[in-house]
DNA sequence: TGCCAGGCCCTCTTTAGGGCCTT
């Protein structure tokens, strides 16, 4: 496993349960090394049928661009292979997780590393944010940002920004000069009331 | 026609309900 790099993950999808029966329809990544984007991953994928009308609004994405797409199948082999051994992130985890399993697990593949969950740090760390959404964060951490939200690479890119942001938010609360993925997935697990507890036993 | 997720987290809690977040 390595250390220091982790991917930074979004699926834009048909809906929101793959066990009713809903598809990825593109998916978008970064490679995070020592703090900075040194790989990317961005492609549609055809989930087989057409996609609803909200979806195609909700996204952009529309059934014109999924009809010249590569099959989902086709598309998450070569994701497997981009993920291989890397930690990951998502800005509410357990939704994309459930789809990269789904998918993976209809080609018969798998990945071996450890998710981390953007959005439960972002509500331990940032307690008087207005909300946790994904572009609110964005906003309150003073981030630039042009381009699409709702479009995966983009949210990906965007989720990875303030992943960086609240590395060094940690930094600095623990006094400390690295951040291991255990320390965030202890500080993930904290309570609101205790976090301040367990980024200080860090220093 | 009717169905419509799942995990986290708070609270008027744990024999539960409902808001938040993702598409």
């Amino acid at each position: 496993m390595h250390a220091d790099s982790l991917i930074i993950l979004d699926f834009e999808t048909t809906g929101l349960s793959p066990d009713k029966g809903d598809r990825a329809i593109e998916i978008g990544a970064v490679k995070i090394e020592n703090g900075v984007v040194i790989e990317r991953f961005q492609e549609l994928m055809y989930p087989g049928r057409p996609i609803s009308y909200f979806i195609e609004d909700y996204t952009g994405i529309t059934n014109q661009m999924l009809g010249k797409a590569a099959p989902c199948d086709e598309v998450m082999h070569r994701f497997a292979d981009f993920i291989q051994g890397q930690n990951l992130v998502a800005h509410n985890a357990s939704f994309d997780k459930r789809f990269l399993d789904s998918e993976l697990k209809r080609i018969s593949s798998g990945y071996t590393g450890q998710f981390a969950c953007s959005l439960l740090l972002s509500r331990r760390l940032y307690q008087a944010a207005p909300n946790h959404q994904l572009g609110t964060l964005i906003n309150y951490k003073g981030i630039v940002s042009k381009g699409s939200f709702h479009r995966a690479l983009f949210d990906a890119e965007m989720t990875a920004k303030l992943w960086l942001a609240m590395l060094d938010d940690i930094q600095q609360r623990a006094g400390i000069e690295q951040v291991p993925f255990s320390l965030i997935q202890k500080l993930s697990k904290a309570t609101k009331a205790n976090i301040n507890k367990v980024l200080a036993h860090h220093r």
